[in-house]
Formats: C-alpha cells, sequence, structure tokens
DNA sequence: CGCTGCGTTGAGCCGACTCAAAGGTTGTGG
DNA sequence: CCACAACCTTTGAGTCGGCTCAACGCAGCG
C-alpha cells in the first residue's frame, strides 16, 4: 500500500524540523484522497473556497491567463507541493490552479488546517518557510525566462523539476516521470511550442538528455548544469528550519 | 517632522486588521533609521545577517546576476516594504538586495522581530501575508515579460508602481517620484536599455504619461491601464485580513 | 571645463515567432 | 481488432520584435 502523505511530510520536512507529533498530525490531514483526470481545475481564478489541495501524484500547475488568450504557467507543482495555502489568508485567488495530467490530490478544509497551526506553531512555521520556497522558485523563473536564452532555458527547468523530484523520491537512476507535452513547456518558458521542439531536439542531438513518452532522463547532469548555470541556492537545501528554530524553543 | 513609520504601516495594514497594541510595537521598531546613498547593498547573495530592513524612502530593489553580468531585478522594493523577512526563516539569501536611489531605511534585529511576533499572533499573520502579496507580484512579472510585448509591459510596470506608491500615500495627483533610469527599468523589465527608450517614446507620444528627471505623471489613467490590460486582482486590495482573523479570534 | 553617466538616434542583424502541413501516437468506439 | 479521430510532434519557409553596436547630445558635477 502506498503511502500517499510521503512527499509531502518529505516537502514539509525541509521547512522545518517537524518531530513525531506534527507528523502525526500531518498524516492525519491526508485523508481526502482523490484521483483527478487532466486538465480539471482545482482553484479558478478569483474563486475564494475553503479547500486547500496538496498534489500527491502528478502534475498541476498555475497559471495566469490573459483576456486575448495568451497564457502564462506560473509554477509547477509536483508531488509534495501544497497548492493554496494562501486560501486562508488571501480573500481571492490571483490565478488558475488545475492538473496537467492525471494526479492523485488530497482535499482538506481549511478550519482544520488552521486548528493545526494553532495547536503546532512549528508547522506554522512550516508552512510559511513553504510559501517563501515557492517565492524563490518564482524569482528564479524571472531570471531564467527573462535572461536566457531557449536552449539555457529548458535545460534550467528540466535541472530543477529533476532534482525537486529527487527530493520527493521520485527519481529511479538518472530518470522521471515528466507527463508535459511540448506546448505545456512552451506555456511555462514563454517560447512557442514549435520552437521548443527544435530547442529539445539540440539537447537530445547533444547527448545530454532523453525526453518523450512523459519521461525524462539526464544523461550527462554535468552538461545539462553547465548549459543551464543551474546554482541550486534558490532551492534552499539546507533546509529553512535552522534558523527558525530557536524561535519556538525547538533547540537543535 | 516626518512619521517614518507610516507606509511600513500602511503596507501591514493592508495585510491585517492591526489594532492599537500591533500598531504601538510595530513603531517602536522602526528606531534604527538610516540614510543609504544609491546603489548600496543591504544584503547581498548568499550573505546570512541578523538584520531585517524596511524601506521608509527611496527605491530599493531585489536583483538575480547571471555569472556573465546578465541581471535580471525581480521586485521594486517602494516605501513601506519589508526587504528580507526572510531572514529568520532561510539561512541565505539567493538574490541581492540593494537600493536604486538615496534612501531611507529602517534596521531591525532579528531577534527583536521575532519576539514580537511571539507576542502578537497577529503580526505573524500579517507577515505572512506581506510575503503572499510579495509571491502574487512576482507571479504577475512573470506574466508581465513572458507574455506581453514591450510597449504593453512598460505600462504594466508604470500601472503597478503608480497603485503601489498610491496605497502609500506617495502620489500627488496624477504623479508619484520614481527616481529610475531607463537601463534598470530595462533590467526589470528584460527589455534592453535602447528599446525601452524607444518604446517609452512611443507612451509619450500617444500623450498617456509623461517620464523623466526621477517623476512620473499618468495623464490618461484608463487608456494607460487598457493598454497594460491592467487588473489589479494581484494587489489583493481588498486585504488578506478578511480570512485571517476567525482563526485568532480577532472578530471584525 | 572636461569627465562621466544618461538619454537619444540610426543601421543592421538574429533569435524566436507564425503559418502551414505532414507524420506519429494514443485512445475510442464500432 | 481495426479504423478513425484527436492530439502531439516534427519539418519548412518566411517574418519581425527586440537586440547589438556605435555615435552623439546633454546635464550635472568635481
Amino acid at each position: 500500500m502506498t503511502d500517499f502523505a510521503e512527499p509531502f511530510l518529505l516537502r514539509l520536512k525541509r521547512c522545518a524540523d517537524l518531530g513525531a507529533a506534527e507528523e502525526k498530525a500531518v498524516r492525519y490531514l491526508v485523508r481526502d484522497i482523490r484521483r483527478l483526470p487532466a486538465d480539471q481545475d482545482l482553484k479558478a481564478h478569483g474563486q475564494a473556497t475553503d479547500l486547500v489541495h496538496v498534489v500527491l501524484d502528478g502534475l498541476a500547475c498555475r497559471a495566469k491567463l490573459l483576456p486575448d488568450g495568451r497564457r502564462q504557467i506560473v509554477a509547477f507543482l509536483i508531488p509534495g507541493d501544497p497548492c493554496d495555502l494562501q486560501v486562508f489568508l488571501l480573500s481571492r485567488m490571483d490565478h488558475t490552479l488545475f492538473t496537467l495530467a492525471p494526479s492523485t490530490v488530497a482535499v482538506v478544509p481549511r478550519a482544520e488546517i488552521e486548528a493545526l497551526l494553532a495547536e503546532y506553531p512549528l508547522l506554522q512555521r512550516a508552512f510559511w518557510v513553504s510559501t517563501l520556497f515557492d517565492e524563490a522558485v518564482l524569482r528564479e523563473w524571472l531570471l531564467n525566462i527573462g535572461r536566457r536564452d531557449a536552449y539555457e532555458r529548458i535545460a534550467h527547468l528540466l535541472c530543477e523539476l529533476f532534482l525537486r523530484h529527487k527530493l520527493v523520491n521520485r527519481v529511479n537512476g538518472q530518470s522521471f516521470q515528466l507527463p508535459l507535452t511540448q506546448a505545456q513547456i512552451a506555456d511555462a518558458l514563454s517560447l512557442s511550442a514549435v520552437y521548443v521542439n527544435r530547442t529539445l531536439q539540440r539537447l537530445r542531438a547533444a547527448g545530454v538528455l532523453e525526453i518523450g513518452q512523459g519521461r525524462v532522463s539526464i544523461l550527462k547532469p554535468d552538461e545539462l548544469d553547465a548549459i543551464a548555470g543551474f546554482d541550486d541556492d534558490y532551492l534552499h537545501l539546507n533546509g529553512g528550519s535552522v534558523r527558525a528554530a530557536p524561535l519556538l524553543g525547538h533547540s537543535a
């Protein structure tokens, strides 16, 4: 039997140094588990609901739309990622949340999370840190789209997704599941689908990776990193808990 | 005598429904006030310090750099904006923070803020909401750079800055102070300085705005909004406090 | 009064786009 | 189990938004 809560716990443990009590509480949150098809809205722009979602398996994203149909994916949500912690802090969604592939998602009522936060201050910290991690990724994406060319840009995205999948035990050897179409990659990287195709061919030709059928294999990680100019700084792999601990009297 | 804390309080009040006690506490935080010249680092990439900065006057930014010198400004920090609340949650800076113009900045030791957060849970909420606001702006920037052309993009940035300045009482009629060079605008919008120049000329020629000598005047706000496709959703002007209140037993 | 930094202008170029159409692959229903 | 539909990937050809390089004007300032 699968441990559905595992990726979520792995993510939270990178955010704060959770104890057994907190872990148990988080496990208890993950009860209402739903399987959703691809292209299913979790929450639409402007909506205000009382539900928080956590991706447990599959792939979802945040996207913003322009009235004329131009679309920008502003985040990929992989297993372990909470989607809408802002639900009880901001009144309305400023973007849309939807699945990109068939996915498994945990649904948690806002009230339940709030009760938990009140009981476990360390968890509140962890959730705050979690949103700060998201923010750091957004800044890197801005740099990626703003200042890297198509070749570097795609390489960088794949470096990031590889590492993030690794952090939640979703990497097998050198490859991981990535059920994205080239058009969706284009939407995230602000390129056209045609150009993504041509650029992926260059990366394949360079022998650094294989991609297709919903899977990516990194054949030459070092070269891919070099192409991307990848620096994992912004993922804060050393964790955020170190400095948060003192306040809560949670000594190391 | 100037009330230095005013813009910071205005910002926090949009984040949560602060009471008199919280307001007093925040005012007390803002004691160590420093005047800095332009191009002064507040905190460099990779650094870990125990100081939190709040811009009280002037202009600062967050920027990320590529090894070869390409630069992306990922946020403008205007009066009232806290710069580095993440200091006690993340161990290292993933970007650099520096002034773009001579500025007045409040410097607060981390420990002092932590003590405050422990004493006033509502303030902790307010700070969390504040980081969520920043995140929402980042998402909009991603859309801006990713999917809008240079003309729309510059218009959008100026709409945003106009509104944000308005929220902290820094708008006089139709104009506000904006001590940015065209090269800095280019760094933020991912354009070349030359092209920013040509595009600003188009905006001036269209009669929608005046810009120069560190000031911007919006002559035709509606037209500028239309050009930019501006929707203030993402600034969450209705505030974030509404939904946060119940948890803390702070009824409206 | 000569730097130095910023704004402006011109000319040529290229990375990435659009449009269009042809192969593959996957899923589905008869 | 095949045939079709729908979607995705791939290829070609032509175009253009925004870039680079280079020079010049102008203002502030030491």
